[in-house]
RNA sequence: GCCUGGAUAGCUCAGUGGUAGAGCAACGCACUCGUAAUGCGUAGGUCGUGGGUUCAAUCCCCACUCCAGGCUCCA
């Protein structure tokens, strides 16, 4: 007898198994049964139901489902390298979101190439047509080791499955390990379930070679590692693979290119950009916006210098964590060192440094764009997301440790108020604590730090998730996370708490009883950089910027050449309106030079023919829209345009991609 | 930094051991057209850089630069 979630309970006879009762539910339940849950874990639909149970069916549209499909279709992978490269040595396959990989070293030194994913498809398919069971087997400690003697990294898992070490992939006890052998040639250490059979399997692509260190250690062998994705469906894996065409569609490297907004000339090198006159405009726009909002609250402007001798991060301590991520010194005045700086911070704290402060004057707010420079290392960067010169809107709180936290609520409540307006509205925040293996400070600092930004966090109604260990080496760290406009996630502001810097540099104010305090220093960038900043609103938009910051707000198209003049005075009226706006004449058919600006992405397209020029009117094209606007007073047009930059909204309404 | 690919006209891309081609863009001329590509013509490239092999290299080999996707890293 077991328990089905619905609250039913089924008889069945004793020893009957998974496939037993989806069948005697119904025959379309058994057709699609992969696995099942039984009081929570999942298990094979072979395996025989203990008495009173609760069973779950899975099937291949739920989330577990498809995570069987996958990690079957991983199996599947390896058995095809196997065959094909006989000797070929498979580490882990685990399901990953939104696919699988597995991680592979083939024999005598061989890697794969980007050609071989085909070869390697037709062969998965070939196992999945030969429709192989997948059968469980379970053995000792001992029997495990002889199964997989020529599999050394298996044997390396069974090793760290017996020292208590719960891996990936490897079974959850101690004592047994389990196995799955599809055919004679090929069985695989695993955990389990998997589907019956291969045949269940089949909506797969494998999509790219990559490298990967074994067990993510870079001191340890390279192996390959293809990456593939599996849906229970046809049709639910083309949807997947549109999605990721709609990411490269909007990628903003592309439409940086597309719509030219910056560059990446290599002559400069890696990671260095330059901003066109359109990106330049975006740029100006956000920095000014930036800007004009701190004004408000209540932070001042510093100015720091890009380059300083080696003593500054001696002190900050920079130079003993992140050397390697910082430009080499260049040698100077009798061999002094000087480095480009790859942080604002210990700058901003010489400014506090400057003269001596009272307590009065705290919470002092330091801002600055400030540009930076870090020695990235060559496979990381990427597009202006991950660059080696950029600017960052940093600030720095000084404020006293009564301060802190009312100082930390308002900060978030700024920095979540400045993102809305950019257009991210769905977020949740990360507490990224102590970082094991460099930190400096007592442990008792890290705690009242890292509570103080808990309670913070947990005041307002985001969800707070952890990020044990993810904090900078000199304090805690709160980070905003926005979700855009195709569901994917980016780090955006992270505020940090700091009780080591104004330590390492013995800043002080004083106190209202005359004497000295230690301020508590408050690091915040809200952009994080305003490159990477400008690359996410891009990717959020896909290009369609709101008015308010379109590098061309409006198009105007006279329909003939007669029509030039009222085109003029159109332009002249708006750009008096401060409107950036051009006009383009007559000489290309009206509908190529509205497919022009369609293509730039303007967000308003004025057409002027006979009937405007006499009634002073315009035909409004909106950007997102394929039904023109005719006859509407050029007036009324100015007034509603102004509006809608006011509010930063876009032509296609407040929520806009 | 490591692995796998890549770099040909402004952009997107084809191509070959005998010094290169398309579409779009640009420019010129004609067209004056009320909402997503008017026609004709012209010009444009040391085939990423530097070495090597060869009678001959854009093509084969080596190194470097830059780019892409991963791994590692991200103050």
């Amino acid at each position: 007898m077991v328990r089905l979630p619905d609250g039913s309970v089924r008889s069945l006879p004793g020893g009957s198994t998974g496939r037993d009762l989806a069948e005697s539910i119904g025959r379309r339940l058994a057709k699609d049964a992969l696995a099942v849950r039984v009081d929570g874990r999942e298990a094979d639909l072979s395996e025989a139901l203990p008495d009173g149970s609760l069973v779950e069916i899975l099937t291949p549209t739920s989330p577990a489902g498809r995570e069987i499909l996958r990690h079957s279709t991983a199996h599947v992978l390896a058995q095809a390298v196997v065959r094909l490269w006989p000797g070929a040595h498979y580490a882990i396959g685990p399901v990953i979101d939104d696919g699988f990989y597995y991680d592979f070293e083939l024999p005598d030194g061989a890697r794969f190439s980007d050609d071989d994913l085909g070869k390697i498809e037709a062969v998965m398919r070939e196992i999945i047509k030969e429709d192989q069971p997948f059968i469980r087997s379970e053995h000792d400690i001992d029997g495990g080791r002889a199964l997989f003697a020529d599999q050394p990294f298996k044997l390396e898992i069974i090793d760290a499955v017996c020292s208590g070490a719960n891996e990936v992939d490897a079974a959850p006890d101690t004592t047994v390990v389990s196995a799955y052998k599809n055919s004679e040639a090929f069985t695989d250490l695993c955990r389990g379930p998997h589907v019956p059979s291969t045949s269940r399997l089949g909506h797969f692509k494998l999509m790219r070679v990559a490298g990967a260190y074994w067990r993510g250690d870079e001191k340890r062998p390279q192996l390959q590692r293809i990456y593939g994705t599996a849906y229970e469906s046809k049709e639910a894996l083309a949807e997947h693979l549109f999605r990721l065409e709609e990411a490269e569609r909007r990628d903003h490297r592309k439409l940086g290119t597309q719509l030219d907004l910056f560059s990446f000339p290599e002559e400069l090198g890696s990671g260095l950009a330059v901003f066109h006159p359109k990106g330049g405009t975006i740029r100006r726009l956000m920095e000014d916006y930036s800007r004009k909002r701190h004004v408000e609250a209540g932070y001042e402007f510093v100015y720091t210098p890009h380059v300083t001798k080696a003593e500054l991060f001696e002190t900050s301590g920079h130079l003993e964590w992140f050397a390697d991520g910082m430009y080499p010194p260049m040698e100077l005045d009798d061999g002094q060192q000087y480095y480009l700086k790859p942080m604002n911070c210990p700058f901003h704290i010489l400014i506090f440094r400057s003269r001596q402060r009272s307590y009065r004057e705290l919470p002092v707010r330091f801002f600055e764009l400030g540009t930076v420079y870090r020695y990235e290392k060559s496979g990381v960067v990427h597009g202006l997301t991950r660059v080696r010169g950029m600017t960052q809107d940093d600030a720095h709180i000084f404020c006293t440790a009564e301060q802190m936290e009312s100082e930390l609520t308002s900060l978030l409540g700024f920095v979540l108020d400045l993102l809305r307006e950019f257009g991210l509205d769905d977020f949740y925040l990360e507490l990224s604590t102590k970082p094991e293996a460099k930190a400096v400070g007592t442990d008792e600092e890290w705690e009242v730090a890292t509570s103080t930004l808990r309670s913070v966090a947990e005041a307002g109604s985001l969800e707070l998730v952890m990020d044990e260990g993810g904090g900078a080496f000199y304090g805690p760290k709160i980070s905003v996370q926005a979700r855009d406009a195709i569901g994917r996630t980016h780090q955006m502001s992270t505020i940090q708490l700091d009780f080591q810097l104004p330590q390492r540099f013995g800043i002080d104010y004083v106190g209202s009883d005359n004497s000295r305090h230690r301020p508590i220093m408050i690091h915040r960038a809200l952009f994080g950089s305003v490159e990477r900043f400008m690359a996410i609103l891009i990717e959020h938009y896909a290009g369609n910027l709101p008015t308010w910051l379109s590098p061309e707000q409006v198009r105007i198209v006279p329909v003939r050449d007669a029509h030039e003049e009222y085109a003029y005075e159109v332009l002249g009226g708006l750009s008096h309106d401060g409107v950036r706006c051009s006009v383009d004449g007559a000489s290309e058919p009206l509908g190529a030079r509205i497919r022009k600006a369609k293509m730039e992405k303007i967000p308003y397209i004025l057409v002027v023919g006979d009937s405007d020029v006499d009634a002073r009117t315009i035909g409004v094209n909106r950007r997102s829209s394929e039904h023109p606007e005719r006859d509407v007073p050029l007036e009324k047009f100015r007034v509603t345009l102004a509006a809608e930059i006011e509010s930063r909204t876009a032509p296609e309404g407040v929520v806009t991609p």
